[in-house]
DNA sequence: CACAGCACTGAACGGTGTTCAATAGATTTT
DNA sequence: AAAATCTATTGAACACCGTTCAGTGCTGTG
């Protein structure tokens, strides 16, 4: 029986999040379980429980750390000092490049379905609005004569695209092998989008 | 129990087929079990293990018809006689529809994945190529001085792309509500990719 | 040193996919 | 018609899943 008071709430919460990224990182979404995490942080399911409000909750939270890890990668490329265009393609493709190395990681995001009437929290809504906020800044300079609106809607369109590509590719649908490849369908993508968006 | 040879292999197929696709139409993934289905039809889960490998295999078969009613359902606009770009506008919103009138059985295609290591069956892996080829087709038309290859890699950033803003809005990450918002988007999406393909 | 409080346990519940010895109903043989 | 054979179907069993909560035993307090 682990002692009383070994690690606090919070050293627990962490310990947890860190074997449960463990399991999905090597076996993916399917391989993670309550009794798997507890078993590897030497406590029993039932204190998963005092830490966290259900698996789903669990979930939420590696899924929220992994969208900072993507945000993270989606900051090093520089929007100031290069073309708009180059900036664009240099974000879906760091984006292409997180889902290659990490593919258990990015698709549970993705994978992971509350139930049917719940929806996400604010702030983890939060963290999925940012990126979507980089696609918008970066799209601004090439705005012209284009309404917020529209540099909104074409955002949008733009990352549903790249995100559609990377899913498509990942699970095999595309007939498309290597890394490589998806790299070249993302900046075909983006560049061709982005000549008809702004129209030269 | 149910009398020996009431039912021959195939009509059993056809029955469990049918309560499952039920199940999930109503339920959804989550919703579908093996003791559910054999319930539906009067028989007991050990049954359905005659008929189909495992519930992946079921699963796959119901996948398999939803792409037949997918490509029924894209087959509808015709590509003689109107602009490509027109007809390429229509395949994608014929998706978005299809999707959006039927979210549970679109989403199982995506949301089952198989063992890491196994791979879709050939019949079930043309289902797919099908669509890419619908696309490719009535990219066709459009593809002035590009090469073959040229064409096959547009295909697929397209269809990729609807599929992404597809799956993005029905997981409500969009920020977009109701389908006609969708279909703006996919319309934005095809049109300002064919603007860039075809450089005009 | 006793005791109260509570961190933690782990068995229990109802679910899942899957297997396979046993059964019961149909068919064939006697 | 009865007996024997055959086999389609059963359903209990197994190992897992998420979740709950009464009980246990450690720990800080009085």
């Amino acid at each position: 029986m682990a002692r009383r008071s070994d690690h606090s709430r919070e050293e627990l919460r962490e310990m947890a999040l860190t074997a449960a990224e463990k399991i999905v990182v090597e076996q993916g979404y399917e391989g993670l379980s309550a009794r798997k995490v507890a078993a590897q942080i030497g406590y029993t399911v039932g204190t998963l429980y005092l830490v966290f409000e259900n698996i789903d909750d669990l979930i939420l939270q590696i899924n929220a750390r992994t969208l900072d890890r993507l945000h993270a990668r989606m900051t090093q490329p520089h929007a100031n000092s290069i073309d708009p265009r180059d900036y664009l393609v240099q974000l879906g493709q760091a984006y292409i490049r997180f889902a290659d190395e990490d593919p258990h990681r990015w698709a549970m995001v993705f994978e992971h379905r509350l139930a049917e009437d719940r929806s996400l929290p604010a702030w983890y809504q939060e963290k999925v609005a940012r990126m979507f906020a980089m696609v918008e800044q970066g799209l601004q300079p090439l705005a012209g004569r284009h309404s917020q609106d529209d540099v909104l809607q074409a955002s949008r369109a733009l990352w549903g695209g790249v995100h559609g590509i990377c899913i498509l590719a990942l699970s095999d649908n595309l007939g498309v092998a290597g890394v490589d490849s998806v790299q070249q369908l993302t900046e075909s993508l983006i560049r061709n989008y982005l000549k008809g968006f702004t129209g030269d």
